[in-house]
RNA sequence: GCGUAAUUGGUGAAGUGGUUAACACACCAGUUUGUGGCACUGGCAUGCGUGGGUUCGAUUCCCACAUUACGCC
C-alpha cells in the first residue's frame, strides 16, 4: 500500500518539514511523536486517555504480541485496532528485529533468520523476514516494519558492514513476502551505526527497494547524542523527500527538536511512559523526579500552564505520594503528563517550522531545559 | 522485692577481643531512548542502653545502674 504522505512546507533554514499522511483513520500531521504500546496497550493508559493527550499513531510490538496472546488471537478479534479498541489513529508495529538486540545474550543470527529464546517460557523461537511480515499482517497494523538487525553500540566497522548487507537482503525478502498485503504500508530500515559510508550504503540500497517510508534505526542504543545526530545526517540525504522518515526509539525532548531539524518526520519512544513509572516528569525546566523529598509539600501542579489531566487536577505532592506508595494512578497521571508534554512539544515545533524560527526555539528550549538545572 | 533473659541505625535484625558493624526494609539521590512494565546503581550506625573496670585494644569479657519481657512472692 502506498502511504499517502506529502510535505506541506519545508523550512528554509534547516531540514525540517511539515507534512501529513492519510490513512483510513484520517489525516495525520507530521512531525509526530508516537507513544509506545508494546503489549497492545500504552502502559496504564486507556484509549480515552490517549485521545486526551493527543496521541495519534501509536506503536505496538510484534514480538510481544506474537508470544502473547499470539497473532492468531489478535486476528480473530479483528486485528489490533478492534482488539484494543484503538480508533484514534493508525498503529505501527515493530518488526521484532529490535528484540534481537535487546535479547542479545541469547541470540543466534543466521542468514535465514534469528533464533532466540522466549523471555516468557524459555522456548526457542525463530524469527525471519517472512515470519515477521506474516505476523504483522495478522496483527493488522497500518504501518509495518521490515525485519532488521539492530547491532549494539559500539560495533566494529567490519561487523556492521556485514550486518547492513544482511539487513538489506532481509529487507528484499520482506518486500517480496509483503506483496500480498494491500492494506499495510511497509517501511524499510536504514542501519549502519556511526559509520558514514555504511549509513550511506544502507540508505541507498534500502531506497532502491522502494518502501512506503524509511526509518533510521540502530540509534539510541547507548551512543552519544552527537553520534546519533551524525547518524541521522549521514542517512537523510539519501532518503526520498516525498516519503516519510521515522527515527526509531527516539527520544528525549531535545532529540525530537534536533531530529526534526535534520529531516525526521515521526518518532517513537518508551521514555515518557517508562519515566512515568519511575516517578519522573518532563518539564520545560528539565526532567524532575517526583520521588524527591522536596515535592512532599509541593501543592502545585507539575506545570502550571500544562493542559493535561494530571496538571489540571492534581498536585506534585499528591502524585509523589502515589508514586512512593506504588499506586498505579501515579504512573498513569505521569504517563498522561509526559506524553502530553511531547505531543505539545511537537505542536510547538510545527509552529516554529511554519514561522521558520526553529533554531531560535531549539536554543531557547535547550537553555531552559538544561540551564536552570545546572545552577 | 527476688530470679531469668534481653538491650546493635528509622524498622527487623546478623555479628566478632583487633583494618571500612552483614543483610533486608524504609529513607535519600541518581539512571532509564524501535519497553524482558512495577527495574537498576549508589548513599545511609565515627557507633552496638548508661557509667565504670579488665586489656596493647571491647560492641564483643567483668561490675553497677537503667529499661523491657517473662516467671515467682
Amino acid at each position: 500500500m502506498d502511504l499517502q504522505f506529502k510535505v506541506i512546507k519545508s523550512d528554509s533554514k534547516t531540514n525540517a518539514r511539515l507534512g501529513e499522511y492519510k490513512t483510513k483513520w484520517g489525516v495525520h500531521k507530521t512531525p509526530m511523536f508516537m507513544p509506545v504500546g508494546t503489549q497492545a496497550t500504552v502502559k496504564t493508559l486507556s484509549t480515552e486517555d490517549l485521545k486526551n493527550v493527543y496521541a495519534d499513531t501509536i506503536l505496538s510490538n510484534t514480538y510481544h504480541l506474537w508470544l502473547r496472546p499470539g497473532e492468531d488471537i489478535v486476528n480473530l478479534a479483528g486485528g489490533l485496532h478492534e482488539f484494543m479498541n484503538y480508533k484514534n489513529g493508525p498503529i505501527l508495529t515493530d518488526s521484532g528485529g529490535y528484540q534481537v538486540f535487546s535479547l542479545a545474550n541469547k541470540k543466534d543470527i543466521y542468514e535465514n533468520g534469528v533464533y532466540f529464546k522466549s523471555h516468557l517460557s524459555g522456548e526457542k523461537l525463530f524469527l525471519s523476514p517472512e515470519k515477521s511480515i506474516e505476523i504483522q499482517n495478522k496483527l493488522g497494523s497500518d504501518i509495518i516494519m521490515s525485519f532488521d538487525e539492530c547491532p549494539p553500540y559500539p560495533c566494529s566497522h567490519e561487523y556492521m558492514a556485514n550486518s547492513i548487507d544482511r539487513t538489506i537482503r532481509w529487507a528484499k525478502r520482506g518486500k517480496i513476502a509483503h506483496k500480498k498485503s494491500e492494506s499495510q504500508a511497509l517501511f524499510g530500515i536504514v542501519q549502519g551505526g556511526e559509520f558514514e559510508d555504511l549509513r550511506k550504503k544502507s540508505a541507498i540500497e534500502t531506497v532502491k527497494l522502494d518502501f512506503d517510508g524509511y526509518s533510521v534505526g540502530g540509534v539510541s542504543v547507548g551512543e552519544s547524542k552527537e553520534i546519533m545526530y551524525k547518524a541521522i545526517d549521514y542517512a537523510v540525504p539519501y532518503l526520498p523527500k516525498d516519503k516519510i522518515r521515522y527515527l526509531m526509539g527516539v527520544g528525549d525532548p531535545i532529540d525530537l527538536i534536533e531530529g526534526v531539524m535534520r529531516g525526521i518526520d515521526i518518532f517513537d519512544c518508551v521514555s515518557p511512559t517508562r519515566l512515568a513509572r519511575h516517578g519522573n516528569a518532563y518539564t520545560r525546566s528539565g526532567k524532575i523526579n517526583l520521588r524527591n523529598n522536596k515535592y512532599k509539600t509541593d501543592f502545585n501542579p507539575i506545570e502550571e500552564d500544562c493542559d493535561c489531566y494530571a496538571c489540571k487536577n492534581h498536585t506534585k505532592a499528591y502524585i509523589r505520594h502515589l508514586i512512593v506508595s506504588d499506586e498505579t494512578l501515579g504512573s498513569r497521571l505521569l504517563s498522561i503528563h509526559n506524553i502530553r508534554f511531547l505531543t505539545k512539544l511537537i505542536e510547538d515545533i510545527r509552529i516554529h517550522i511554519e514561522d521558520e524560527t526553529l533554531i531560535e526555539f531549539r536554543d531557547a528550549f535547550k537553555t531552559k531545559y538544561y540551564g536552570e538545572k545546572n545552577e
